[in-house]
DNA sequence: GGATAATATTCGAATATTTGAATATTTGGA
DNA sequence: TCCAAATATTCAAATATTCGAATATTATCC
C-alpha cells in the first residue's frame, strides 16, 4: 500500500476523532460500554444528535455495537489505543 | 477548568493534525528537525501549502521553530506524544 | 542599500462538517 | 397487530477547511 494511502486513512480515523462531542463519547467508552441513552445523560446532548455522532465514528471502524433486546450497546474496537491516544491529549493540551 | 473546556481543546489539538499533509509532516519531525524546504521533498507539495500548514501545526501548540539564519528550524514540542499517537493510527488503520 | 533565498500571508472558490428539526426505523411487549 | 421505547436518518442552513495563485515578509550577502 502506497504511502499516501496510509496518510489518508490515518487522518480519515484522526477527523473521526477529532470533536469534542466525539471525544466525549470515546472516553465514556474507555471505561464502560453503554448504549444511546446513557450517553446522552453522561454527555448532554440530544439523542439524535448523539445518535449521528457515533454512526460517524462506526463509520471509519472506531466503534461498533451489539444489540441487546432495543437497545444498541457500543464498544471500542481498539480500546487500547483510544485510551493512549485520549492519554496524550491530555497531556498535550 | 471545565470539562467540556478539556475536550474542546483536546479536539482543536487533534484537527490541527487530521490532515494527510500534516501527519507526513509530523512523521518527518519525529526523526529530525526540519527546515520548509526539507519538507518541499520529503513531502512533494509547494513551499506556500507547506507553510500554511506548519502555520497551523504551531498555532495549536504542537510544534515551533528556532530561526536559523535565513531558514526555520521546525520541532516537535511534545515528541513523545506526538510518536505514540502516529504509533496508535498505524495500529489503527 | 539592492538582490536573492527562504518562508509566510492573504484571498477566494470549492468542498466538507456541524447542528437542529423533523421524520423514519426497529424492537419487544400487551 | 398495535403501541411505545430506543435509536437512526434526512435535510438544509450555518460554519469551517482546503488549496492554489498571487503577493508579502525576512534574513543574509554583496
Amino acid at each position: 500500500m502506497k504511502r499516501d494511502e496510509n496518510f489518508r486513512k490515518a487522518a480519515e480515523v484522526l477527523k473521526a476523532i477529532a470533536h469534542p462531542t466525539r471525544l466525549m463519547i470515546l472516553e465514556t467508552l474507555v471505561r464502560k460500554s453503554e448504549c444511546v441513552r446513557d450517553f446522552e445523560e453522561a454527555i448532554g446532548k440530544r439523542q439524535a444528535n448523539i445518535s449521528q455522532h457515533l454512526a460517524i465514528l462506526r463509520a471509519r471502524g472506531i466503534i461498533d455495537y451489539i444489540q441487546e433486546g432495543k437497545r444498541r450497546c457500543y464498544y471500542l474496537k481498539r480500546p487500547k489505543e483510544v485510551k493512549e491516544i485520549l492519554g496524550c491529549l491530555k497531556r498535550m493540551s
